[in-house]
DNA sequence: GTTCGATCTGAATGCATGTTCAGGATACTG
DNA sequence: CAGTATCCTGAACATGCATTCAGATCGAAC
């Protein structure tokens, strides 16, 4: 506890560098391409540190996995909490298909983590956890707007459900970078979607 | 030309075997998990003959994946002309989750696919293809049911991408056994979005 | 400065797996 | 039946890669 914060090369700070190189190699390679070397070499350090630290190549994926959901919520949060009310806060939820944030919008991890998720059960329950809470948050906003009278869905529900669907399915066409995909029509098309949804006329989700 | 459909060990034969073989080893353990000897076991044969078939384990994972569309091409045509008209044929569609032919509905192999696509460019020229042949058809039904006044979309072309990609989304679920999602719930919330996407009420369609 | 535990390295090890190959079996042809 | 091309096998081969390990280095405690 002397000077955490001075040296640059704690080993506290070695171990978060191997984590997020990790999840860099992930991104590029998927985690059926990730080799140590690969780890070890996109942070700087031996393959043996990558083992010191995680034991095993499954253990540093694993540890991804985690740190990935970490950076998920913390990242859905701070976006949400800087809209004011469900209107706005939808709108933002369309918006993230632009991804600016580290692990939102990072779709080619999503794609990564479902396939992993049908053999891995690491992956399996951090994916459900995962699409749980952003189910939770998309069903913050709609009951939040439907206390004030702003949407009107059929079944809240199913919305929810069909709403958070068909951003990931949307979000399959923006990982393949699909001719006719865009984040920009990616938001559209959501917001569209969320109109019919909730009853609320587009130009008001959008203006 | 003498006895080909007498003969059950014919050499062609025997390479289909191997090919359908690789395609229920990929559903099993998807193309990263794959190798030529779970090809072999199989189908029964030695690794050599797999690789004598197909020069490589690339080269059989590509020759199931243009087996696999032509399987998919067969299986949507066969299901949707048994019906008469768009509507019959859109609630065809929202059944598809039940998935009973050979390729449609095989959502595992589906994500396989798309992750694959990620990396594989033959895999990524087959998805495309795929999609792009299953959203025709989805846009014809659609443009059908609006030439018989059936349908009402506010924008049709929007209104396919929306519901294919639904449909993607909604088979993540199935295809990870997500708890509250079944083949019912698939079909069900599927065609609810249709109702709202093509203005037609709900009864209509699912009666 | 010495000791000791934690951290780190690079080479060695061992295994899993794709591919090659030499030859045997099978089926067609004349 | 003999000859030949195709089909098929099982073992050998080569390689890529995770993991192990014997020690070097570093940092804290005294």
């Amino acid at each position: 506890m002397s000077t955490p914060e001075l040296g640059a090369k704690a080993p506290e700070e070695r171990r978060q560098r191997i984590l997020e190189a990790t999840i860099a190699v992930i991104r590029e390679r998927g985690f059926a391409g990730t080799r140590v070397s690969d780890i070890a070499e996109s942070a700087g350090t031996s393959q043996g540190l990558v083992l010191y630290h995680f034991g095993s190549l499954a253990g540093a994926l694993t540890a991804a996995l985690t740190s990935l959901e970490d950076d998920f919520y913390v990242d859905v949060d701070q976006q949400l909490e800087s809209a004011s009310g469900p209107i706005e806060r939808l709108r933002l939820m369309g918006e993230l298909g632009s991804g600016q944030g580290p692990a939102v919008g990072d779709w080619r991890l999503w794609l990564e983590l479902w396939v992993r998720a049908l053999h891995d059960d690491d992956a399996r329950t951090a994916r459900e956890s995962l699409d749980r809470r952003w189910r939770a948050s998309l069903s913050d906003v709609i009951s939040e707007g439907v206390a004030l009278h702003l949407f009107a869905p059929a079944d809240a529900a199913d919305s929810v459900v069909r709403l958070a669907s068909l951003m990931d399915g949307l979000a399959i066409q923006l990982a393949l970078d699909d001719p006719g995909m865009s984040p920009a029509r990616f938001g559209q098309l959501w917001l569209e979607a969320a109109s019919l949804e909730l009853g609320v006329p587009l130009d008001t989700l959008s203006g």
